[in-house]
DNA sequence: CTGAAAGCGCTTACAG
DNA sequence: CTGAAAGCGCTTACAG
């Protein structure tokens, strides 16, 4: 839209330039901010900028100059809780340094489809971030041609790293190992754990923390369950739970899953936190208001989604030097669904009268 | 990286044209399926476009066509579960049509903040599709450039808007009639409502939707509570109307919401249902799983995502006919959260003894 | 400090 | 059916 309020073509530099009286380069010194412009000219130009509306095609500008600001973030999922915090953590500073975010879903794991969504993203220009928590992330980071900048958003390394590794991590073994510890000093004889999908074959890393707390305290290590990353999973393992009379802790690798076990527990009349306890994973919003609210390990999503673009950020723009984003330490939370364990458990779950199976 | 395993320069089309021996024209008119082209020729060009792993620069066909397949999503936030979904079904319908989608977030409702990410939005080229559920994005769908393609995501409209309206909603306005009506069918006198923000300063469709069941029923009109979209706000709303003898049914704007209210209710040792009746809306994952179960509306907004892209669709690609996308009528999923009204109703509320507020 | 030229990798008419 | 030219809106050396 311009002055006369006519829909037409955007003003390019040349009718910056014309407007200005100067040539067409002399503006793009200006917008880049490039210092040899004589004060006077660059006010002229920066008014005919203003007036005419003007703002640089993006495109052109990407394709001239080979650099393009925009981050396109590969995950595997947009809506859980952890996933989504980091998107809004990747966004938040993307915009704060002027670059377009654009997102790609691996909704496969499989390797023709990784690879496929894998180029789509590179397509856009400029830079990854692979959030690679799953089966499906993790092999998009290991796709991503050499040349490419990415950034992977992954779980604890099992062995620490070089400094110029190109990925960033919450400390989550150090949060398992933190939320096993502390179901274990409430008087538990063990913990058992019901699993997100682990990310590759290998142990993950909240499996890994929880692991090694059993062990330190020498106490038995069960199997853990696999869940899903959704209540549904978390409900399906709460049932066999329930049935264990040794079960009376249950770790849960999110949120979500520790909702479903505490409804299956419930549907079997057992009584959190007196007769089972329940820790979760995560933080999430739901889990202060959950009835028992839910004991938990608050994880910094946001902080780790702004320390991925911000590495990203440095490796994009050498100059810039970007200061390293500190993500927060993994922190427990304590609340209503944990407690000491009591002596002796009861051998005979009852049947909750009210138990109604969700829908 | 090219068959040697360096890391060079992408291949382009005049590549292709020299290893297939033809013009870089012919290359041009083989990617973009262009039908004058001999059988044999086309041959030759696409097996060099796969010996090369050739993709076409998107930068540079956007540039040079005008036209990007892009999609940007304009919304005011991206972790809640309506706002996530939405986003989750653009994505989809997005990737089957080979777009790319980007997003950006409009952290403030601000006249000025709102237009600069309108311009930054627009800035990708391609459309646009602005999740108009809040001021921020009722303000931003507002102020996009006339000329500009761009499809709301809204409320459903006050008055049917003609068949040109270049919107989608999901008849929010039926499901609070509808969720309303279950409620009074229950036997209570009136249904209290606990409100998420509205977008404008008029009222709400879910608003109208419940205020006109209650009318149509001949019953008292409470004052809708002001809620926030998450837990927080159903929590204080809920502690208020704990307080209230005649809350013996409480409709909320969303399933976090409701979250909140039955937490306060909880606290205040009003029992749900027997007391006090709640209902979400959403039918979010955790619904089905809380305890009690949620009694919710579901929406189907991943639907709701993928018509918004239809739309956008068929208007960036006049060409394509591009089918309307259906989107599922909101559905009652009633559970245990509501019930029947006892008479008569407790007027001095317990203290519950385990009440502890959440941190 | 400022301007003229070449080029980024494509597409779009225009010839033949 | 295929090729040569011009151009999309910028940036990047290169002159002056």
């Amino acid at each position: 839209m311009n002055v006369t309020g006519h829909t037409t073509r955007p003003a390019s530099i040349r009718d910056v330039a014309d407007a200005a009286g100067v040539s067409y380069q002399t503006v793009s010194r200006v917008i880049n901010g490039h210092p040899s412009v004589r004060p006077a000219t660059r006010d002229r130009v920066l008014t005919a900028i203003e007036e005419l509306g003007f703002r640089r095609n993006a495109t052109a500008h990407a394709l001239a100059s080979g650099r393009s600001r925009i981050v396109t973030v590969l995950t595997a999922n947009t809506t859980h809780y952890g996933y989504a915090s980091i998107l809004q953590g990747i966004e938040e500073a993307a915009r704060a340094a002027s670059y377009a975010v654009g997102i790609g879903v691996l909704e496969s794991a499989g390797e023709a489809a990784v690879k496929a969504e894998v180029q789509r993203a590179s397509d856009a220009g400029g830079g990854l971030i692979v959030i690679a928590y799953d089966r499906a992330g993790v092999r998009a980071l290991a796709a991503v041609p050499a040349g490419l900048p990415v950034v992977g958003v992954v779980e604890t390394p099992a062995s620490p790293p070089g400094g110029e590794s190109p990925w960033v991590w919450a400390d989550d073994r150090a949060a398992a190992h933190e939320a096993t510890r502390h179901l274990l000093s409430l008087g538990h004889d063990t913990v058992h754990y019901v699993a997100i999908p682990s990310s590759t074959r290998r142990t993950s890393a909240r499996t890994a923390g929880w692991r090694q707390a059993l062990r330190e305290a020498g106490a038995a290590e069960p199997r853990p369950l696999q869940g899903s990353w959704g209540p549904a999973g978390g409900y399906a393992a709460g049932r066999r739970l329930a049935r264990d009379p040794a079960a009376t802790a249950i770790l849960c690798g999110n949120d979500d899953l520790a909702l479903g076990v505490m409804r299956a527990l419930h549907e079997a009349g057992r009584a959190i936190p007196d007769e089972v306890s329940v820790a979760g994973f995560d933080d999430s919003p739901l889990a202060a208001y959950l009835t028992p609210s839910l004991t938990t390990v608050r994880l910094d999503f946001t902080g780790l989604g702004r320390a991925a673009f911000g590495l990203l950020h440095g490796v994009l723009e050498e100059s810039a030097t970007v200061a390293p984003h500190p993500v927060s330490a993994p922190e427990l939370v304590a609340r209503e669904s944990s407690g000491p364990r009591q002596h002796p458990p009861r051998h005979t779950p009852r049947q909750h009268p009210g138990a109604v199976p969700p829908t």
